[in-house]
DNA sequence: GATTAAATTAGATTTAATCTAAATAGAGTT
DNA sequence: AACTCTATTTAGATTAAATCTAATTTAATC
C-alpha cells in the first residue's frame, strides 16, 4: 500500500540527476545511474504515471523579464469557511504564483509577482477587494539567498 | 541596454509553453508559435545566454515521496548583520529549500520540507542551533492551493 | 531601390526517444 | 536444488527530435 515501498534507490537517483536538469537525454543519465537507457525509460514512466513525477518547468529569472518585485502576503479572512472561494478568486489573478492554506495567523498564505511597484500596488488593491479577504499584510522579497530542490543525497557528506 | 527590449512576444509565448512543459520537443514548440524548429532553438539559446532561462527542472509531488510535512519559517536574528552568516549555514541544512530577505518583522524567511512530525522537530532543532538566530515562528502548510508559473498571457480574457 | 546586417528557414546529419522481443533476475513452490 | 511464473532489464531496431550549416528571407539604413 505504501507508495514509498516502490520506490528505490535508482529511482531516487534519476530524480535527482533530472530534477537538475530535466533535459538531460535519458542516455547520459542511464551512465551515471549504471543502467540502460531503457530502464531509465521504465522508471520514468512509472514515477509519472504514479504521480510523483508530474511535469518538468523552466527555471526563469523573472526580474532579467522585467518582473521584479515578489511578496509575500499573509491573508485574513472575514470567515475561515470563505476559504475555497477565495482561492477561486485568486486563481483568477495571474500575478498571484501560489497559496496555501497554513498554520498560524494567516487564513491564506500567498506569493506574487510583479514588474515594479506601480503593478504591485495594481495587484495588491485587486486582491483587497476580494469578497471575504479582510486584510492583507506583505512581505515584499528583497533578496532570494537559497532556491533549490530537495537534497535526497546529501553531496556534502 | 534594457534586457527586456530583446524579449519579444515569440520568445514569451516560447517561454510560457515550455513552462507548461519543459519535455515538449521544439518541432511542436514551433507549430504551435508559427515559426521553424531552427528558430525556437536560436531563442531559446539566446534566452539562455541571457540568463533568463536558467535550466530545467521536474515538478515533484514530495509527498508522495515521503515528505509530507512542509513549512515556512520567519526566523528572528539576533542582529541583522548575521544574515549572510545563518544563509551559509542554512544552505548546508538539506530540507532547507528557499530562504529569502524580505521587509517586515521576519529577518529572513524560509521554506523547508520534511518527511513527518518528527523530522519536522529535528530540522527545527537543527536550525535554532545556529548562531545567530534568535527564535523562529513555523507556518506549517495543510494545503497547497495554487502552485504555477507567472501566466504572460492571460488566458481567461 | 541598393546595400548591409540580422534573423529565419529548409534540409542534411547526428543524436536521442521509443518500441519490441529476448534475456535475465527474483520469488515462491515442490 | 530444479522448476515455474512474473517482473525487470537489456540490446537492437525504428521513429522522432536535436543540432548544424548554408541559403534565403526579412528588416534597416543610407
Amino acid at each position: 500500500m505504501d507508495k514509498i515501498l516502490d520506490i528505490d534507490n535508482i529511482d531516487l537517483k534519476i530524480i535527482s540527476l533530472l530534477n537538475e536538469d530535466a533535459k538531460t537525454p535519458y542516455t547520459e543519465i542511464a551512465k551515471k545511474v549504471f543502467v540502460s537507457s531503457g530502464t531509465v525509460h521504465v522508471r520514468m514512466k512509472k514515477l509519472e504515471d504514479m504521480g510523483i513525477v508530474k511535469s518538468a518547468t523552466l527555471n526563469i529569472d523573472f526580474s532579467k523579464l522585467g518582473y521584479d518585485i515578489s511578496a509575500f502576503l499573509g491573508i485574513y479572512l472575514e470567515k475561515s469557511s470563505l476559504y475555497d472561494n477565495v482561492i477561486e478568486r485568486l486563481k483568477g489573478i495571474a500575478e498571484v504564483v501560489s497559496a496555501y492554506y497554513t498554520t498560524g495567523n494567516y487564513s491564506i498564505f500567498a506569493k506574487i509577482i510583479c514588474r515594479d511597484t506601480n503593478h504591485l500596488r495594481l495587484v495588491l488593491d485587486s486582491i483587497q477587494k476580494v469578497d471575504g479577504i479582510d486584510r492583507t499584510e506583505t512581505l515584499i522579497v528583497l533578496e532570494e539567498s537559497i532556491n533549490r530542490p530537495i537534497q535526497f543525497f546529501d553531496k556534502e557528506k
